[in-house]
DNA sequence: ACCTGAACACCGTTCAAGT
DNA sequence: ACCTGAACACCGTTCAAGT
């Protein structure tokens, strides 16, 4: 819509151009028509002169992630630990939420690029200014999980209790098969305050995130330290 | 390894040999090697033989899921909803981490299946037996997340604080780019009664999922109930 | 009625051949 | 030295043709 296909071709191609493209290719029609030979057709050029930019499709989907990444604001110079967080990660959220993609990519990667270590690091030096000790943080930046990059598993969340279509076929046909699932998503829908299909992604999301800062805060104010010697050796 | 492919070809092509065959290639060789035609291979068959079972290969994908939850156990009968739900959750991480390609399979699911709803019904069930209001129990789901599914969102976890070799790169490189994740790498290498790659995912899972549970409790047993009519409108 | 070979419209990537 | 056309080894799926 708002990005032009012809008239690129005439700038030489760089790496920003292609990552560009190609974020902007995935939100105006999806990350499956991403693919190598598409993006250098919607650039004007042939496959293979991406190759000269990205070395494969990974490091394409890496660098789309950077450029996500990149949109997330800086951290808040405030002085308090938690509300300088919580303020980045809705900001990461917002940042998510303009490419509806990048939560799934993001979730595909396997190792972290340079610009997502860095991300990560300035979050742990919110934690680490705040008061947390090396160990704390550690935990508690695995307890964030995908809530550090501004999205929780959504899984089917939206279609579990909300998504018009199961929700009718769930309160008409199985409220038997699935009470307690019908029930949920019931209770979730007579709350017509909620916008949209049922219920409310940003309140959903802000709950857990505030439970998890909770806890966090408390195993701070607690001065919580690693259990004893022996942890679970091999879980399996 | 443990699954033979040849004498297979005698009987009759089912929809849970299918299933099952799919599973075992993805376990013994990657998910990645399961494509419709090379599962037909393995079965001895024609692709097009798949597609009397399955309708296509996403239908096959949601088969796979099912065949993981199929193996977690059922809720056991004890009276207390959180050592129920907490040994549950367990034994579906037990039964994630048998195959381990699930978690990723189950990301990219888009609706859930029968057996899916199952699932989550039950797992309602024992919060809404254990005293949680519908409204509780309905955001306590939401904040459970992947956790749900014994799984949480590892990104790169492993490799952020505790792959050997990002831990030496981060450690010998860029301890000056990135001080903070290599303060916290070490923090977590130094610690070696932990398992494995200086990190044990076991009790990072743990930490997060009591950590929440703990939060569940202490709002239920605060009588918990939404907040006052305005909620967030759009939050874009 | 059941099964399937060939075909269609795609992939990511290599590599030798063009300019 | 730079770029690229054709090719390779795959996909999921359709569909008409075989038995």
């Amino acid at each position: 819509m708002t990005q032009q296909t012809q008239g690129a071709r005439r700038a030489p191609l760089s790496r920003e151009r292609v990552l560009d493209a190609a974020v902007a290719l995935a939100d105006e029609a999806g990350i499956n028509t991403v693919s190598m030979r598409n993006l250098a057709q919607h650039l004007g050029v042939t496959p293979m002169a991406l190759y000269k930019h990205v070395a494969n499709k990974e490091q394409l989907l890496d660098g789309m992630v950077d450029v996500v990444i990149g949109e997330i604001e800086p951290p808040s110079p405030s002085g308090d630990w938690r509300p300088a967080v919580r303020n980045r990660i809705l900001s990461a959220r917002r940042a998510l939420r303009r490419h509806p993609w990048a939560s799934r990519v993001i979730e595909s990667r396997t190792t972290p690029t340079p610009v997502v270590l860095g991300y990560m690091d300035s979050m742990i030096a919110m934690f680490r200014g705040g008061g947390f000790s090396v160990d704390l943080t550690h935990h508690v930046m695995h307890a964030l999980g995908s809530h550090l990059f501004g999205f929780s598993q959504e899984l089917f969340d939206t279609s579990i209790s909300l998504d018009p279509d199961v929700h009718a076929a769930a309160l008409s046909q199985r409220s038997d098969t699935y009470p307690h699932l019908v029930e949920i998503a019931s209770g979730a829908a007579h709350d017509q305050s909620a916008a949209g299909p049922g219920c409310d992604d940003q309140f959903e999301f802000e709950f857990a995130l505030d439970l998890l800062l909770d806890g966090f805060d408390r195993l701070r104010r607690q001065g919580w330290s690693p259990p004893g010697r022996p942890r679970t050796q091999e879980a399996v």
